[in-house]
DNA sequence: AGCGGTCAAGTTGAT
DNA sequence: ATCAACTTGACCGCT
């Protein structure tokens, strides 16, 4: 019988793997060509950080990897324009791309990216609009450097009215390059849209859907836990993601507890590989593995 | 070395 | 009104 693949998502707890970024109130400080060094030598460090992740979990059994949104430091910010064929060490990082690209291919590594809560694609404001598609290209481009087929977004804000938001949320997916198209996906979240209101975007543009099954737990339709997932699974042309975590304290809490609970895993999961499963849980690595050993 | 204040950005609900 | 929560504390400046 396939397995679930479990992904573990951008940081560990035990492991010494970290990963940089930069403030820009620090940055802008910085004379021209020590941004430029302070920038070059970030990206290089990431880049390593990221072998060793993806060794980590080719040595541990885990499937997949969520990479931060702050790899290229600052890459968006609108003070700040790089392009990373104009760092000192191009060729190095260059390199170092491909080698990573190289390594999660040929060890079945899959890599995901999950847009940080500014990239809001309802939001009534043009200025956000512009930022948060701004914010996509620059997650496509870094998407390109790594193999990552998943780029995984919320839908929002309801600003009073779900109805006109989710209007608001077509009219700009529908001008989004191809290239972003292709790989952009959409969560349930844990306030605001659940999964019934996001599968008629699959239906009309084709758009997959992340189930994340404690979101719907905070934040329930009147589907079950098994018919959502049923559901969502349909809407992928790849590997289908599906997101797991638990709450702090046993209370209806948003945030996530260390671990995972065996009983938070739904049983119809298992049957349903292919399959990623994203944990996210504070303890990080020891978490999947935690989760891998109780399932499996 | 350790600690406290701060960090580009959006939106919501708890307090 | 402030603040924590969200995929995630990390980083800088002061002592």
């Amino acid at each position: 019988m396939k397995r679930i693949r479990f992904g573990l998502c951008c940081l560990f707890i035990s492991e010494p793997i970290k990963f940089k970024t930069i403030r820009y109130s620090y940055f802008s400080k910085l004379s021209k060509q020590e941004q430029i060094e302070k920038i070059d030598k970030t990206i290089l460090w990431n880049l390593d950080s990221l072998e060793k992740a993806l060794l980590f979990c080719r040595n541990n059994g885990i499937g997949c990897f969520r990479i931060t949104s702050t790899f290229l430091p600052l890459f968006t910010h609108p003070k700040i324009k790089y392009d990373i064929k104009d760092l000192p060490h191009y060729k190095e990082i260059k390199t170092k791309f491909s080698k990573n690209k190289i390594f999660s291919k040929s060890n079945n590594i899959r890599l995901t990216l999950h847009p940080d809560q500014f990239t809001v694609l309802s939001s009534p404001k043009p200025e956000v609009i512009k930022n948060s598609i701004n914010n996509l290209m620059y997650h496509a481009y870094l998407s390109n450097l790594l193999d990552v087929d998943v780029i995984n977004i919320h839908i929002g804000g309801a600003y009073g009215e779900k109805k006109s938001a989710i209007k608001r949320f077509e009219k700009n997916f529908r001008i989004l390059p191809s290239d972003i198209k292709d790989k952009l996906t959409i969560e349930n979240d844990d306030i605001i849209y659940t999964p019934s209101d996001l599968l008629p975007l699959f239906q009309k543009y084709n758009i997959p859907l992340v189930y994340d099954v404690h979101h719907h737990r905070c934040n329930p339709d009147e589907m079950s836990i098994n018919e959502a997932s049923v559901k969502a699974y349909r809407t992928w042309n790849r590997e289908p993601v599906f997101h797991i975590s638990s709450a702090k304290n046993d209370s209806l809490q948003k945030s996530h507890s260390d671990y995972i609970k065996t009983e938070d895993f739904p049983t119809i999961w298992k049957k349903m590989a292919p399959l990623t499963v994203e944990v996210e849980a504070k303890s990080k690595e020891l978490a999947v593995l935690d989760l891998i050993k109780k399932i499996y």
